[in-house]
DNA sequence: CTGTTAGCGCGTTCAC
DNA sequence: GTGAACGCGCTAACAG
């Protein structure tokens, strides 16, 4: 049941079927609603893949995520397929479970049958990229590539107060659990990190890389006591509460005998004991501006003005940071 | 550039390069090697819509589930986006946020552009769902229609053994914090906490409903204090560490004072103090044979045999469940 | 084994 | 304002 069968009952062309969804005040009153009544009766609706292939544009729009389930993509991706279907855009989505390699496949997969593609934390090659983007509207999050589109926060200044706000309770000892290597997310935290450590005259020392996961944080808490931190900033939360269950078995309390602050503020910081001291990322709006700016860009609109968005991090106090353990040795060192 | 360049420049037909790309075997080894040449000099890829159309089938399904970002969700989501690449589809997803019009909506959105559709926890009506399926190759999770394909949890069994847990450590009021009304989970949780009870001769108290988050189980929980019971069965893990939270809140200890216990097992239920006792559901195998079962009926294989699928769920003690409160008059009560 | 012929269902000129 | 004709890029049926 086609677009001729309408227009035979209907005692019309297809062409003139194909108007009425298309473009209706191309039409006379009278035939246009006598064709979308035979339309409505015999539940006709146009064929998006036919459309799609005469149309040249798909109506559809792919985003590439480290991992699904991980909570922060997920957010991401929610934003991202409420945005898109506002605008009438179905999505596709696919997770490269952090292989560089699987994500490139699935990204040149994804492609030729979208409209725009975005990619989460991509990992592939700055030339891969490139060669991506060369075929299709590409958006990026969390990376940065001249030329290509991109949408990331800036959790430079956030990460910092992070660091201010332990310094301001006594802590002298601050220790930065350090993720994936490369990544841009662990680029920007270290280098807030580094920058608030120094002026507050502090040595920075960065323990890891460690992967993004609880576990993770669970080993490095060990490490963590044996560097003699009185605090520490975790890539995110998933690894700070790792940390926090791991120094709870171990008998160490948080805050009391050390604080610990995560990144991300997801759903998790406020459900753990205590509630986790985090730098909220703004995960939903990253997803809404990528979406926004991938379907300028898909409609041709200029991008390049606004190619980069940075949006901005903020610190999120909670109950697993505070004052600095009152022991003799640190008293000295810390007090003026 | 499209087939018709790549024969050209090959010096064979349109139809000899289409079937280098479908079936190789039926194309001469020369023809073929030259045909593949050309096409990877040129970067030629078969232009998916295209294929689509001409094929009748996309290559692609769609899944639409209650929430994206919600933990349960997204294990199910990407266990089916990992099994449905496995065969080379690709996964439209869409979040209805628990509406079921919006859902009813997105589903009949993707309806004509996907080979087949899987439909996470639904929540319009029978006949709704029955139409879609009359349209498109449909399997259901967590919702049973007479002449659909379903893979279900059956937790009643694993509820039951949560029961018979906490009767086992004592306790004799145990209540059940209902979920969403009318959803397959809710019924099946509490049949089976129900039953339990009955055969344990407890009475069943149920609480509720309430939705399935975190702030629901905060709430829960003060209701919880007032009834005096002694362990509370969650609708699910999100819920339980709600009550944990504000229990801890209130100063009552879980599980000195109260055994709480959860259910799905997402990975939240070994990030909290205490570890949660939970029912883990099998959500990644759900997923898995959603697809396993949908790909059957989209190949028209017959599915009827096995068109309901109950995966079992188990009982994982923790440490959110624990002995009775050494109460007198629970000891009275309690005891035979 | 290969080429030719027909569509798949729709959008879009171009005349009328 | 409407219809006829063509093409989107590919696959499938039929000859040869």
């Amino acid at each position: 049941m086609s677009i001729r069968d309408v227009a035979a009952r209907a005692g019309v062309s297809p062409a003139t079927v194909s108007r009425v969804f298309t473009q209706p005040d191309a039409v006379a009153v009278g035939t246009r609603q006598r064709v979308m009544a035979v339309a409505e009766e015999m539940r006709y609706t146009p064929h998006p893949v036919a459309r799609s292939l005469a149309r040249g544009r798909t109506g559809t729009i792919g985003i590439v995520v480290p991992d699904i389930a991980n909570a922060f993509s997920a957010v991401i991706t929610k934003a991202v397929q409420q945005e898109a279907r506002r605008d009438g855009y179905a999505l596709f989505v696919s997770g490269s479970d952090e292989l560089a390699d699987d994500e490139e496949r699935w990204a040149r997969a994804l492609a030729p049958q979208v409209d725009g593609l975005l990619l989460v934390s991509p990992l592939m090659p700055d030339d891969a990229l490139r060669e991506l983007a060369a075929t299709v509207p590409v958006v990026l999050t969390n990376r940065l590539i001249d030329g290509i589109p991109a949408v990331v926060t800036d959790a430079t200044d956030a990460v910092g107060h992070a660091v201010e706000h332990l310094h301001a309770l006594g802590h002298r000892r601050i220790v930065y659990l350090a993720g994936p290597p490369g990544s841009y997310s662990n680029e920007i935290r270290l280098s807030g990190y580094r920058e608030a450590c120094g002026r507050l005259g502090m040595d920075a020392a960065a323990l890891g890389p460690f992967n993004a996961r609880f576990s993770a944080g669970v080993r490095a808490a060990d490490l963590l006591l044996a560097s003699g931190a009185t605090a520490v900033l975790a890539y995110n939360d998933e690894v700070a509460v790792g940390v926090v269950n791991r120094l709870s078995d171990r008998g160490v309390r948080v805050p009391h005998d050390i604080s610990v602050v995560g990144v991300d503020d997801t759903s998790l910081a406020e459900m753990v004991t205590p509630r986790l001291t985090t730098v909220r990322l703004p995960a939903a709006a990253v997803g809404r501006e990528a979406v926004r700016l991938l379907l300028d860009a898909i409609a041709g609109r200029d991008v390049e003005e606004r190619s980069l968005l940075a949006l901005p991090a903020e610190l999120i106090i909670r109950a697993s940071s505070g004052p600095v353990p009152a022991t003799v040795g640190e008293r000295a060192a810390g007090a003026p």
